[in-house]
RNA sequence: GCGCCGGUAGUGUAGCGGUUAUCACUGAGCGUUGCCAACGCUUAAACUCGGGUUCGAAUCCCGACCGGCGCACCA
C-alpha cells in the first residue's frame, strides 16, 4: 500500500506543486521544480516568514549574491572544513574518511592535504578496514560548487552553501544602517548550493535549496529579550539533552526551559517561539513538532547552544526544519581576521567610567638624532613596556638581538585618569536558520487527508488538503453552477472583482458542481463561491468552506472583502455570512 | 559512492519474445445536469535513454539516467 509520502508526492506531481527537474531530459537527483501552485504555496510560507521575522521583529531583509568569493568561505571555514578527503577501498569500494585513518598516526592529520595523507596510508601500510584491500588515493570531496568569475579563470567562486555569510560581510554596513545599535538583525530568503554526494528523500535533502535565515547581533552581556514576557507561557515539545539520553520528549513552558537552564538563555527561547508560531502559522501540525536540542559533541565548538525545530515525516521520521543557534562571536571574529577589519559594536557605558592610564612617552628628540633609522622601532618597543620595567636610572630593552640602552630622561611617563564612555565589543550572533523546501513538503504531508465520502452509498475517497488560507496558493474559485451564460456572466465579474482585491481567484465551469469542488478540494482551494439562480433574483452568492463543506450566502457587493477577511484576517467562516 | 529492487499515457496499472500495448481514473469537446468526483457520445495521451541478442524486444542481456530501500556520507 501507497504510504503518504508516495500520496504525497503523486498529488503534488499530478496537480503542478512539485516536479522532478529537467524531466524531459531524464531527471537529475537533487534538484526539484515548484510548479504553479507549488511556486504560489512556497512563496505563501516565504511571506509569512517575512511577516514574523522582517515586518514585526524588524529585521530588514537583505540580498546578496548567490556566487560568493573565495575569502569569504575561507573566512566561514567551508573552504577548509566544508570538504572531507576520502579515500576508496579498490577492492570493496568503501568509502573511508582518510583523516580518521591516520589519527592515531600523525598528530593533526585534519590540517593534511590529500596528497600528504596519501603519502602517510601508503608509508604505514594502511588497509582497509572493511577487508583489507588496498586503500586508493586520498581525494577532497567538497560540497560546494565551484566556478569561476570573470574570463581566463583566474578568481576561484563558490554558490553559496549557505545564505548566512551575506550577513556576516554586510555586518560594517548593516551596523550603520541601524545607526550603531544593538541588537539589531538582518534576514535573507534566498538560495543556496550543496553538492550532495548521495541526495535522497525527495525534497528533503536538495542541492539547490532556500534557505530563509536571520542573523541577529547582541550584545553578549545582555542576551535577554524585551518581548519575552509575550511568549514565555508558550507550551513546546522539548527535546533536550537529558530528554534525549532518556528517550522522551517533554511538554513544558518556554519559562520554565530558560529558568531551568535548559535553553541557554531568553533570546533564544524567544527565537523558538517565534520559530514554533511561524511553523503552525503555515499549517504544520503541533503535536508533530518538537525542539531537539544538539547534544554537546554535535554542536560547533564555538556554539553556545543550538536546537532544531524537527517536525515528524511519515515516511523519514524527525525531520530537521529550522537550526537556532548561539553562535557567539566567531563568525565576525573570524571575517574581521580574514578581511583585517575590526568588526565591532561602540557599546556606551551607562555613566562614564575613570580609568586610570599611564602611558610610556619617548622623547624623539633625544631618540631620533641618536638612533638614526631605528629610532621609530625602538620608540615601539618602550611604548609597549610596562610602567614598572622603567621604574629605573636606565632602560634595557632588545632589538634584533642587540642590547641597548636608555636613559631616564630619553622617556617619560604620564599616568592620567581619563574618562571612558563605552567600549567597542564583538556581537554575539543568534542564527534560526530555516528550510523552506523541507517545510513545504512537511505542510503538505501535514495538510493531507483522505476523506471517506459519506454520501448515499458512494465509498469514493475525498482528497483534501487542508492547508490554512493564508498557505494556499488558489485562495477562491469562482463556479457557476451550471454552465449557463446566465450564470457565468455574473461569475465573470465575481472573478474580476476578486482579482483587483489582489486575490488569486480560479474560474471553472467544466462538468458537475461537485466534481469542481473535488478539484479545488485537493488543490486545498479554502473557498469556493457560486453562483446559482438566486443570484439573478438577489445578487447574493454561496460560499463553500473545504473542511466543513458547509455554506453561507452573502452578497456580491462585498465578496472580496468577504474573501479577503477570511483569508488574511483570519475571519471565522461563521461571520462570512447567513447560514444556509 | 557501493549493494538490493524498480522504471509502460497526466496518475495508478496489465502485458514478461510476435497484441492495433490492457484497464481505470484524469484531461479536452459536445450534450445533459438546480450544490459535493452522476450520465451519454466524441477525443487526446505511454513502453526512460543508448547499445546488444533475435527474423522479430516494452518483454532477454549490457551500460547510462532516474526513483525506492540498506550502507557510507551529510545539516
Amino acid at each position: 500500500m501507497a504510504d503518504k509520502y508516495e500520496k504525497v508526492i503523486e498529488l503534488a506531481k499530478r496537480r503542478g506543486f512539485l516536479w522532478n527537474s529537467f524531466e524531459l531530459y531524464g531527471g537529475t537527483a537533487g534538484f526539484y521544480d515548484y510548479g504553479p501552485l507549488g511556486a504560489m504555496l512556497k512563496r505563501r510560507v516565504e511571506n509569512i516568514w517575512r511577516d514574523i521575522f522582517v515586518i514585526n521583529e524588524g529585521y530588514y531583509e537583505i540580498e546578496a549574491p548567490t556566487i560568493g568569493i573565495e575569502d569569504v568561505f575561507i573566512a566561514s571555514g567551508h573552504v577548509g572544513g566544508f570538504s572531507d578527503p576520502l579515500t576508496e577501498c579498490q577492492k570493496c569500494n568503501e568509502a573511508f574518511r582518510a583523516d580518521h585513518l591516520v589519527q592515531d598516526i600523525v598528530n593533526n592529520p585534519d590540517t593534511m592535504s590529500a596528497d600528504q595523507l596519501t603519502e602517510v596510508i601508503s608509508r604505514n601500510n594502511i588497509k582497509c578496514p572493511e577487508c583489507g584491500g588496498r586503500l586508493g588515493n586520498v581525494y577532497e570531496f567538497n560540497l560546494m560548487f565551484k566556478t569561476s568569475i570573470g574570463p581566463g579563470s583566474k578568481r576561484t567562486g563558490y554558490l553559496r552553501p549557505e545564505t548566512a555569510q551575506g550577513m556576516f560581510v554586510d555586518f560594517p554596513r548593516l551596523l550603520k544602517f541601524y545607526r550603531d545599535h544593538l541588537p539589531f538583525g538582518a534576514t535573507q530568503i534566498g538560495k543556496a548550493y550543496r553538492n550532495e554526494i548521495s541526495p535522497r528523500q525527495g525534497v528533503i535533502r536538495l542541492r539547490e535549496f532556500t534557505q530563509a535565515e536571520a542573523e541577529i547581533f547582541i550584545d553578549p552581556r545582555d542576551k535577554t529579550h524585551p518581548g519575552f514576557r509575550e511568549i514565555c507561557d508558550i507550551v513546546l515539545n522539548f527535546y533536550s539533552r537529558e530528554d534525549q539520553t532518556r528517550g522522551s520528549i517533554q511538554k513544558m513552558k518556554i519559562k520554565d526551559a530558560v529558568d531551568k537552564s535548559i535553553i541557554a538563555h531568553e533570546f533564544l527561547g524567544y527565537c523558538l517561539a517565534l520559530t514554533y508560531q511561524f511553523l503552525v502559522r503555515v499549517g504544520i501540525a503541533p503535536e508533530k513538532l518538537r525542539f531537539r536540542q544538539h547534544m554537546k559533541d554535535e554542536m560547533a565548538h564555538y556554539a553556545a547552544d543550538c536546537w532544531d525545530a524537527e517536525i515528524l515525516s511519515e515516511r523519514f521520521g524527525w525531520v530537521e526544519v529550522v537550526g537556532i543557534a548561539d553562535r557567539t562571536d566567531y563568525d565576525l571574529k573570524a571575517h574581521a581576521k580574514q578581511s583585517k577589519t575590526e568588526l565591532t559594536v561602540y557599546v556606551p557605558y551607562d555613566a562614564p567610567r575613570k580609568v586610570e592610564r599611564s602611558v610610556i612617552k619617548p622623547n624623539m628628540g633625544i631618540l631620533g638624532p641618536r638612533f638614526k633609522g631605528k629610532a621609530g622601532r625602538i620608540a615601539d618597543v618602550l611604548r609597549s613596556l610596562k610602567p614598572e620595567e622603567i621604574l629605573g636610572d636606565t632602560i634595557e630593552i632588545t632589538l634584533d638581538g642587540e642590547k641597548i640602552e636608555i636613559e631616564k630622561g630619553a622617556v617619560a611617563f604620564e599616568s592620567s585618569v581619563e574618562e571612558v564612555h563605552g567600549e567597542n565589543i564583538i556581537p554575539h550572533v543568534i542564527e534560526p536558520s530555516f528550510g523552506i523546501d523541507r517545510i513545504t513538503y512537511s505542510l503538505l504531508e501535514h495538510s493531507y487527508f483522505e476523506e471517506e465520502a459519506a454520501e448515499e452509498g458512494e465509498d469514493r475517497m475525498r482528497i483534501v488538503l487542508r492547508l490554512p488560507p493564508e498557505a494556499a496558493p488558489v485562495q477562491a474559485a469562482v463556479l457557476p453552477l451550471l454552465a449557463r451564460e446566465e450564470l457565468i456572466k455574473p461569475a465573470e465579474e465575481i472573478i474580476r472583482k476578486l482579482r483587483k482585491a489582489g486575490i488569486l481567484a480560479a474560474y471553472d465551469d467544466s462538468g458537475t458542481i461537485g466534481r469542481r469542488y473535488r478539484r479545488n478540494d485537493e488543490i486545498g482551494t479554502p473557498y469556493s463561491i457560486t453562483v446559482d439562480y438566486q443570484t439573478l433574483e438577489d445578487s447574493t452568492v454561496t460560499i463553500r468552506d473545504r473542511d466543513s463543506m458547509k455554506q453561507v450566502r452573502v452578497s456580491i457587493s462585498d465578496i472580496a472583502d468577504n474573501i479577503h477577511d477570511l483569508v488574511c484576517s483570519g475571519k471565522s467562516f461563521e461571520d462570512a455570512g447567513r447560514k444556509v
